[in-house]
DNA sequence: CTAACGATTTAATAATTGTTTAACAATGGA
DNA sequence: TCCATTGTTAAACAATTATTAAATCGTTAG
């Protein structure tokens, strides 16, 4: 089970307007991810505020980078993410999925 | 679809410890909710902090209330929940799941 | 080696967020 | 009605966060 700390670390993480669309862009991507520079262009925010924001998304796990020559490659790591929804639906109802009332929740 | 804006503010009144664990009470809780004092004892937080928090969680969507006597309930609302993890998975590896070579990832 | 390119770091600033205290509603029992 | 109970609101303050500009680090082509 994941920590309370650090689920409120990918939330946070992904609680921002340009990580969010980066994040699902990577998440698009797959696997082979994308080259930092051809992120901020089609974000459209300066080097330094994407290494900012880069930084937020893999100190929360949510997504590795490796170089590759001169490039730097980010992509989506869906395990931190599946933790996260795991913890927040965890117990739903305590636990009794009949007592889920609310319309279009699986339980 | 939910808007990324909507999303955002989701992510964010989630992303903080106290309300944190306030959502999780409520989801364990089910659609009957509980009491904000309860729920304030529960957490060890003041009244106005309380108050402060709920309506974090009531502007995202992600909490309902309801008067009860003296007494405000409030209950989760896992619509906006769904809305928010759909929003984080679509088009997961382009669409094409066999793409996705993250283990543990059910794309 | 040098210069250009891709990305990160640092420092400064502006904006947002969380907590506290005190004052204010609304409800219901005596 | 009076008063205790249950929550919310408002103002002030400390802490955190996002952005910018300038300097720096690594890599590779010439």
């Amino acid at each position: 089970m994941m920590k309370s700390a650090q689920v409120v670390k990918a939330l946070a993480a992904l609680a921002q307007p340009t990580r969010l669309t980066v994040y699902r862009l990577l998440v698009t991507a797959g696997p082979e991810g994308m080259a930092a520079g051809q992120i901020a262009e089609k974000v459209k925010a300066s080097p330094a505020t994407m290494s900012f924001h880069f930084k937020t998304l893999s100190h929360a796990g949510l997504v590795e980078s490796r170089q590759e020559g001169r490039f730097v490659y980010y992509a989506a790591n869906f395990t931190v993410m599946n933790g996260m929804v795991n913890y927040l639906t965890e117990n739903c109802c305590g636990g009794n999925a009949e007592a889920c009332k609310t319309p279009g929740k699986k339980c």
